[in-house]
DNA sequence: CAATGAATACTTGTATGCAATCATGCAAGT
DNA sequence: ACTTGCATGATTGCATACAAGTATTCATTG
């Protein structure tokens, strides 16, 4: 038991098939292409795909875990997707843990910290003022990412990936022009600050108003759905 | 080779091999008996376990998605563990989200339920009027779990489940003895009753307050811990 | 004795084969 | 027409086979 150097884990997931498979199956669920109710055989998706049902099996195992498809015995596996009663409760949860993750990041604030977030928030405002939606809305994902990288705290570190994984259907969609975007890069900047300063409480407290913020603008965006609107206007940054 | 056993598909998830390695390892990782840092290798676990290398890797993959293991390039899957830390994350966050599915169990109460916790509730102050510490910590561990079930937001009830996995063990060994018993069955028969009447402010209110005594309680024993006492005395009941 | 390089063993990743189970459709009987 | 029983096909669960990469060991050489 020497020899320590192992590969670094940050960012680079395993390069296997089974990976390559399980990322393509969950992003064709949450992004939709794949309809919940739909069933997910291994030997068709393997033929499609172009490998062997092993990966795929894999594959759906990883999917099961994360609540994304249910086995049933003789029928494969079925998709759950994600409704839009889903993405509300995602919204209210974030409401609830967001915070902490924000008070714990102010706790552990570094200068290099301070610099990478701040630099995210001016990207962010920059994207804005040449309209750049794709990036204003990657930047908007960075910024809250980086966030709870910071809280050290890997459990909640886990939860709220999984969160956000579950409503970027719903970010992507909705980025185009929002006019909620300036807004929403004002409260970043207001929690920057804070987190920043080191100020858990004032980090927490700005970032539960934001994440409510950002769930009323998802309330009346599927208020408008229900009239019978496309999906792909207003507000994103949340 | 081995005996094929009539397996089967039957049940879906909890008759198959690979569930049950998934099942047996998640326990050994949570209840420390599989040390973090050790490697699972396929080999010989498949050898261990009397059955072949594929449920065990399906059991791998699940255990990896549950962040209780780390795929390491040639190196195996290296335990990752739950230790003190990651108890008291866990607590914290529990702090901060359980009030929510007590709020939510609230506005879905319906009689069967009302019925069905209180039955819990009762059982347990009989149990412990019986001094039978292991019923008490098996319906202490029912109580919450009914409470998310009736919670009706798959994704929160996921959550939850996972986070009372992690700490099943602590709760387990911290059964015995506790002086927080009474205490403990006091504040969840406040919690049902609020829970009962519908008013999910109370019923979020109490619950906080029921889990940040149960984290205080942790925090206690953790520090006698730190000072050479053993495990398993003191409070349970969270 | 130390260094180096080749052989070996270990470990995972992927594919395939086989058995068990269940769904489905069809035919026969009442 | 309705039910029953059987044959067939679909699908999964598990095991094994094979390939590739990496760590380790050991022998050879300077």
């Amino acid at each position: 038991m020497k020899k320590q150097e192992n590969v670094g884990v940050g960012g680079g997931e395993a390069n296997s098939l089974s990976w390559r498979v399980f990322e393509q199956l969950e992003e064709g669920i949450l992004n939709g292409s794949i309809l919940p109710g739909e069933s997910l055989i291994e030997l068709k998706l393997s033929g499609e795909l172009g490998v062997s049902r092993t990966p795929v099996r894999e594959a759906i195992r990883m999917l099961e875990q994360k609540g994304l498809v249910r086995l049933v015995p003789n029928k494969g596996a079925v998709v759950l997707g994600v409704d839009s009663k889903d993405l509300l409760d995602v919204y209210t949860i974030r409401t609830y843990i967001e915070g902490l993750a924000s008070r714990w990041a102010a706790e552990n604030i570094t200068e290099a910290r301070r610099k990478e977030l701040r630099e995210i928030v001016d990207l962010q405002e920059f994207y804005h003022l040449k309209s750049y939606q794709e990036q204003i809305s990657e930047m908007d994902s960075r910024f809250h990412e980086t966030i709870f990288s910071y809280c050290e705290s890997r459990t909640l570190q886990h939860m709220l990936r999984d969160l956000h994984h579950m409503i970027q259907r719903y970010r992507r969609q909705s980025i185009a022009a929002s006019g909620r975007t300036e807004k929403a890069i004002a409260e970043h900047r207001l929690i920057l600050e804070a987190i920043c300063q080191g100020n858990g409480d004032e980090a927490e407290r700005l970032t539960v108003i934001h994440i409510n913020n950002a769930k009323e603008n998802l309330l009346k965006l599927l208020a408008k759905e229900d009239k019978g609107a496309a999906y792909g206007e207003s507000g994103a940054s949340n």
